[in-house]
DNA sequence: ATTTGTCGTCGAACCGGTTCGACAGTAGGG
DNA sequence: CCCTACTGTCGAACCGGTTCGACGACAAAT
């Protein structure tokens, strides 16, 4: 039940752990017949590498870190949907996860870097001024991110490009006619603890609709029951408004019931647009017009640019930074 | 930048590296002197021992591997309502968390633990004939799972008492006289696969109504939209049932609409009853009494129990299987 | 004064791989 | 037929820690 070492293999087969070892990675030529011998000796004593002296001996862990930020005002579902295309794409490249969650996110990549745990990071839900990104500068692993931080630095970065997604979801109103729109944001906090894409995307609506004359009520929404639906009927209470941009993943999902309730029919009644995945309106059946946030492509993007940087040679290219242009889904609830 | 090793410190403070090494773990005294200019020398340098290394001498890694198994035919959001708790608990006890979302399950296991990257590991949604399990009885690591397979054999294993969670919700309904009743469980799939809760469930349900002289009309849920309104339609269209039990994430996610939009009240036209997490519920803003299924606690002990076996002595204590008695959260959707 | 014990430190071996340089044997080129 | 080149293999060093046994210094016990 022992597990077996390059030794043993090594004394099966009557070579040298030498010869193993090139027979295992092709980096020197072997016979034919030593070959044979070798693989029939790790067939028999089930030999596989161990990691640990592997990394040592190379420097390469073959681990990715994923640094997951959750916070409390936050909507937790839209994390897995970055998480689970990032461990495929790590996986197909032959790393594994690393799945990191403290909140101390600083002192978690401090920790996990310089120990050598990770051959390199991707940072999820990052802010403006991220806490991990001087953390980062001072490790020698190459680090990918999802979210937009004020100076990327030497970092691959990859995003969605929420200031067009604002001015689409402006346009696909204004295109109706709609003059007076409520637009429904992320929690204020987000935009204190510098969520980026929260005000990029609201920046450029408000923009976008002062430019065509378009009203706009500006709400913060909540994220949590029961509040989301109370500041809804509030918020439908007092309405003027003919459409509504809804930039917050809690009040999108709960939208539906609210409406049902008050009676209010989509689009006839009102027009509602969102910004959410196509799994994510699956999941909360949501039958809105919406900018795709792609999360799997962001994840799949990160981890593409973050393999490239720690097989290829030093400062292999210059750093990307990639805001990934929307799409918009028209589910016909605008008019 | 060149991150330092315990040479440069050893070198630096005047010392052998053994004496540093002492000095770290403490297991030899070391002088107050010698154990501050140590100290300081580390602080310096930014010495962080190599995980690698250190995994190769002690033969332990300080990781523990979580295998996530991810069913087209499940409904995502609700696992990462285990792995966050499982993550924090894990931390807390000075691991990390590889996590593995590999489809091939079995292989994934075979290919982590005989490289030795994880001390033990978690098996989260473990099936009664869980094919993982027999790759797990080959290797040295200790396993916890969340999930009642056939034969736990070795391993800790956790799960909700689904059957007593079964009899709960009967009693519930049958206390308040309902005679005739619909039950919503897992997709036909989840049965043939072996998800053993699936039918510890449902027959426990069944026996418990049919002891009470109630009618049980059966339905295997969807899992996808826009199935699962479609098939909720159709149920509630040829509905003679006063009451409703629902043992399915995404049928009750979906229910609220689907009732708002058929005008059917809750609990006034009909009664509802269901299976899930108090987070679960706030997610989908559910008005529902519903029996409470735990999944951080199921996590933590999970953790707790596989931490324990790592750390003990061989064969510490017997293997426990605990089924958690479920508690029911009464939000009076059932009258 | 000698023995016994404790404290603090060091050197060397070991964990299990990878990789470099050396070398014997054989093949190809002149 | 000799020299060179290449193929296949081995031994040793190395990666960066941990741990065991040894040993000198000094204190306490006899």
């Amino acid at each position: 039940m022992k597990v077996s070492t390059i030794e043993d293999v090594a004394r099966r087969a009557g070579v040298s752990r030498s010869t193993v070892s090139y027979a295992l990675s092709g980096k020197r030529s072997i016979s034919r017949e030593t070959r044979e011998r070798i693989e029939a000796a790790i067939a028999e004593l089930g030999f596989t590498p161990n990691a640990g002296a592997r990394a040592l001996a190379t420097s390469q862990t073959m681990v990715i870190g994923l640094f997951v930020q959750f916070f409390e005002d936050e909507f937790s579902p839209a994390m897995l949907q970055y998480v689970l295309p990032i461990s495929d794409a790590a996986r197909e490249a032959g790393y594994d996860i690393l799945m990191v969650t403290e909140t101390d996110g600083p002192h978690a990549v401090q920790r996990i870097l310089s120990s050598g745990m990770a051959d390199g990071v991707v940072l999820l839900n990052v802010a403006y001024e991220d806490q991990r990104l001087p953390v980062m500068r001072t490790m020698k692993q190459p680090g990918a991110m999802v979210g937009l931080p004020r100076n990327p630095d030497d970092f691959d970065v990859f995003d969605l490009d929420f200031a067009e997604a604002g001015r689409i979801l402006v346009d696909h109103l204004a295109e109706r006619g709609h003059r007076e729109v409520i637009l429904i944001t992320p929690r204020q906090h987000v935009y204190e603890r510098g969520g980026a894409y929260a005000w990029r995307f609201r920046d450029a609506a408000l923009q976008q609709a002062a430019s065509y004359g378009i009203r706009v009520r500006s709400y913060y929404g909540e994220t949590q029951q029961p509040l989301v639906n109370q500041q809804l009927n509030t918020i439908l209470d007092a309405r003027e408004e003919t459409a509504m941009i809804v930039h917050n993943d809690a009040v999108i999902a709960a939208l539906p019931s609210v409406l049902y309730s008050r009676g209010i029919r989509v689009p006839d009644d009102l027009s509602v647009v969102g910004v959410f995945s196509e799994d994510f309106g699956k999941l909360f059946s949501l039958p809105y017009t919406a900018v795709e946030t792609s999360p799997n492509k962001l994840g799949r993007l990160a981890v593409q640019a973050l393999v490239q940087r720690m097989v290829g040679p030093r400062a292999a290219n210059a750093p990307r930074v990639e805001l990934v242009a929307p799409s918009i889904t028209d589910r016909g609830s605008a008019r």
